[in-house]
RNA sequence: GGCUCCGUGGUCAAGAGGUUAAGACAUCGCCCUUUCACGGCGGUAACACGGGUUCGAUUCCCGUCGGAGUCACCA
């Protein structure tokens, strides 16, 4: 059986990282098998949905590099593939017609305000007398299940509702004694009373399906064998697998993925800064590496490798060893990982990165003559120290503007150096650096070598403070030699002697 | 609160009836070094608890506790 799985988003936003892992493990399986993975809108909700969002779940699959092979703008067989233009088919009022033949969905007419009248608080009776009675009424939470009221209207009393045009909407008709089990690829067995299943509505009153029906309908349309997703759903599936049954249908291999969560173990939101992938981008991560990072959060290779591309993933995933439990999403770990991709990259390819970023921290630099190449040296040496791209300009800054520093920074406890070292090491080599006309870093290096020998210092007590009076950061990208280089002749000199009449 | 799921270091995560309980991030220390970083080496740090089953449980079962998810005309 040729294995096709799916990724179902709804437009109403930017892409959360739970999905895209949901998304990916989806793509994973499909291709690791040599199926097919196919892309779904589940737009029933016209409230909720957000002009572009469609768009942004394009751009996201394509920079994550997850292409799908049938969707909106790739049809296949099974289009269209999006709902709201299957609801204008009609198709999904068609399958619950079916169900009502059945005797396994119904017609309710009851209003919201009855609804609401079978609401009840959680937690407050069991609260009473109890001394934090106040705090469990604060937190109570509005439960309802519905009572079948419509189930019980006959033939007739549904005929002439209907015909008074009375707004309704249809449920599920499910059991109410006995269990219904699922079985899941991960979880195993799950089973749950049919006392717990309410009859959840399949069509709304604005004639639109649910989710819960439409996403059943959809996923045996299209042929889908692996049903992926997140845990979230796994209290409703027994309701699915009724509806499986009652059409007669295949039940899908199931695969609930498990829950991506903030430092505070609480499902990811949007409060925490990084939740959807476009956040990621924004704050200068790449997405490969941010795919590879979301990949690892609820599964590993048998060989337990980290770095990995996508082909290698295709290569190496095997659902069966997707973990259970949540994880946390580690922000400091992905910054890491994000590094490792840094190093690992092409220098050409991390130079057209990265070079807008340096032309705007370092605008006069660019304008040079050869400017184009004292970037490339720049983003050489930031290449192995950076994690995400914002960390580039506070790094790079000294090279346009000599900063303000105290004197305090020419003391080097291992380099026995201090301002007043500083002084007479620098005024001494003053003069060299006048004389010097090659300014490549080699020779540079090579001179201060020889100056350093003939005075018999140590390198470090030469060039630290070399380096902090021509810098003024007790952190560089460089040594000061290589500053130099870039730095260039004339404004080593003026640095150099600025530098020296503050000492 | 009902139901469901989960429970190996701070985090991700191997393992699986008998192991010195991997590895990675983070952290700490040392080395290297033209500072920091990179790199190298090393350290601290975990099987939630209580009962079983067993010659032997972190691993299997039950319970407790803890955490999470869910209980919409949202998906």
């Amino acid at each position: 059986m040729r294995i096709r799985t799916r990724y179902a988003p709804s437009p109403t936003g930017r892409m959360h990282v739970g999905n895209l892992r949901t998304a990916l493990y989806a793509y994973l399986i499909a291709r690791h098998g040599g199926g097919d993975f196919l892309l779904r809108i589940e737009d029933t909700d016209r409230e909720r949905y957000v002009e572009g969002a469609t768009e942004i779940i394009y751009k996201t699959l394509l920079d994550a590099g997850l292409t799908h092979d049938e969707g909106p703008d790739k049809e296949g067989d099974c289009g269209p593939y999006v709902q709201s233009e299957r609801v204008k088919a009609g198709l999904y009022t068609q399958y619950a017609k079916e169900l009502i033949d059945k005797g396994e969905a119904y017609y309710c007419f009851c209003t919201q305000e009855r609804l609401a009248s079978l609401a009840q608080k959680v937690g407050d009776e069991a609260a009473a007398g109890e001394e934090d009675a106040a705090e469990d009424l604060e937190n109570a939470k509005t439960i309802r299940m519905y009572d079948k009221h419509c189930l019980s209207l006959s033939a007739e009393e549904v005929r002439e509702n209907l015909d008074k045009g009375l707004p309704y909407v249809i449920r599920q008709n499910n059991p109410t004694e006995g269990t219904t089990t699922f079985h899941d690829e991960l979880y195993g067995d799950v089973s749950v009373d049919n006392s717990e299943l309410d009859d959840m509505i399949l069509i709304k009153s604005d004639g639109y399906p649910t989710y819960n029906f439409a996403n059943v309908v959809d996923d045996h349309l299209m042929g889908i064998t692996h049903v992926v997703r997140g845990n979230e759903y796994i209290s409703s599936t027994p309701k699915y697998n009724r509806l499986y049954e009652a059409f007669g249908w295949d039940i899908p291999v199931y695969i609930h993925c498990p829950l991506i969560t903030d430092e505070e173990h609480h499902k990811l939101s949007k409060r925490s800064g990084h939740s959807s992938f476009e956040d990621l981008i924004e704050q200068g991560f790449l997405p490969e590496a941010a795919v590879n990072f979301v990949a690892l959060l609820g599964w590993s290779p048998e060989d337990n490798t980290e770095i990995m591309s996508l082909a290698d993933m295709i290569e190496k995933f095997d659902y069966r060893r997707i973990s259970k439990s949540p994880a946390v999403f580690d922000y400091t770990k992905l910054k890491w990982m994000n590094g490792e991709y840094f190093k690992a990259m092409p220098e050409e390819q991390f130079f057209e990165l990265t070079k807008d970023a340096l032309k705007d921290a370092l605008p006069a630099i660019a304008a040079r003559e050869e400017g184009e190449d004292c970037l490339k040296k720049i983003a050489a040496m930031v290449r192995t120290r950076i994690e995400v791209l914002p960390d580039i300009a506070p790094m790079v800054d000294f090279f346009a503007a000599m900063p303000e520093f105290d004197n305090a920074l020419y003391s080097h406890k291992k380099m026995k150096t201090d301002a007043e070292s500083a002084k007479t090491v620098l005024t001494e080599l003053f003069p060299v650096l006048e004389a010097q006309e090659d300014y490549s870093n080699d020779a540079l290096f090579a001179q201060l070598k020889r100056f350093v020998e003939e005075k018999g210092y140590k390198n470090g007590y030469v060039l630290w403070p070399l380096r902090i009076a021509l810098t003024g950061k007790e952190m560089t990208p460089c040594g000061a030699t290589e500053a130099m280089e870039v730095l260039g002749k004339e404004e080593t000199l003026q640095r150099l002697k600025s530098s020296l009449e503050k000492l």
